[in-house]
DNA sequence: GTGGTCTAGACCACC
DNA sequence: GTGGTCTAGACCACG
């Protein structure tokens, strides 16, 4: 299947697992009322305790990216009314940023210079990046 | 002293600690060889385990950010040659925003314009910002 | 397990073990994603406190040497890139002995003259050494 | 008086104190019989404790570099009797570093073509040189 | 079972 | 007094 875990990730492998999964909603890979893959069958593909995948799937039906059918299986809720609050999600973890970045006198407009510079499509390249940069 | 510490943070205590420490010395609010207050003296002002305060110094000394002279006391390194360390670390943080913010289809354009007319920024302190900002 | 920890040593239990661990690991005894012994196992097999084990198995994180997952274990990084820090080490530490040789008018050629004729390593092997070395 | 302290150094005091004396020693800047400054004086002008001091010259005493007349002071002894000790000292660090130097697979001729090449002796140079100087 | 954090209390060398 | 090390015992989240 399409899931790959990183066990050198300090996250816990259920929220990798979730995380990876809210990817494909969002993105659209998984489309609305599309079914996902069963908590056992999953589990055997990633040599992984179902329990971590069970855990998985239920952070991301308590964050509303899908619902449950008992008996039945898990399936992609609408994703449509979910961006906003991702939305919102990613601006507090800009504010964030904003205030490291204030602390050790980067400013917005350095921020905003390197957004705009910045060139990165598929994810894992960051070193040929650096450079780049600056 | 100067630290108060959030139980409901989930970080653990000595990185709150050591984070707010080092957010003092980027600041320059605690300047080059200045002392930090003796392990036992700080554990005992915020009712903590003294090792846990010593934690948090090691990290920080570990980190380039203080140095110890074992029997005299924990100062404040010099931070001039720290900043391009930081500076990239923070750029980091904002390429992996980055990519969250395009599988949502938030273009850079918009976070641009979100950090120059940023307005929220912690939940609950939306007016006064601007002004405590300088 | 394979440790040993000489109690006539100055240098503190977490160091004595941590060195001795990242020797193993520069050696190639340990290859890359081996897991290490878990903390508690190793803490009673040198009935010694699990803190001090946790403390040596985080100094080596610290370095790159090993990365950890928690609820999973301790297992050893890629080496491959730590080399050149070390030789530069080594050669920082060259560099002192260099100095004192000076004061006391011992001449590079006498050092290289030594280096490359060694006899005696540890007092008290003096002969059983060029074997073991290979 | 000639010796600088650096209260960033991991060593004691008294130790970072006797070192620098011992070295005038064996430099022959003090020579045989000559007066060491007295214990309080000495403390006086770093601005240290004297104690730290007091400790400083026994150790020097207990390594036979000194000798003290109780009431009159302290007192260089002859240094010519010390280098064989001090050539074994060198000569053991150095087995120290051949064997790290041994497990990180760099070879005996690579050391003797550092100590050779290497070019300290005029003030600067040598990137790591600086460090280890002082 | 694992790593990680925290507390409490002790001892050490150094100053 | 200071930093540093160590022990003993506890709790947590993760798998």
């Amino acid at each position: 299947m399409w899931i790959e875990i990183d066990f050198r990730d300090k996250r816990p492998l259920y929220e990798q697992i979730a995380s990876k999964i809210e990817e494909m909603i969002l993105r659209g890979v998984l489309s609305k009322d599309e079914a996902l893959p069963s908590v056992r069958s999953l589990a055997m593909e990633l040599s992984i305790n179902p329990n971590t995948i069970q855990k998985a799937y239920s952070t991301l039906e308590a964050e509303g990216l899908t619902y449950s059918v008992s008996g039945r299986g898990s399936f992609v809720a609408d994703a449509g009314g979910l961006l906003p609050k991702k939305r919102e999600e990613i601006f507090r973890e800009l504010d964030g940023i904003m205030q490291k970045a204030k602390v050790i006198g980067l400013t917005r407009l350095e921020l905003m210079a390197y957004i705009q510079g910045d060139v990165k499509s598929s994810p894992g390249r960051t070193k040929a990046k650096e450079e780049s940069d600056r």
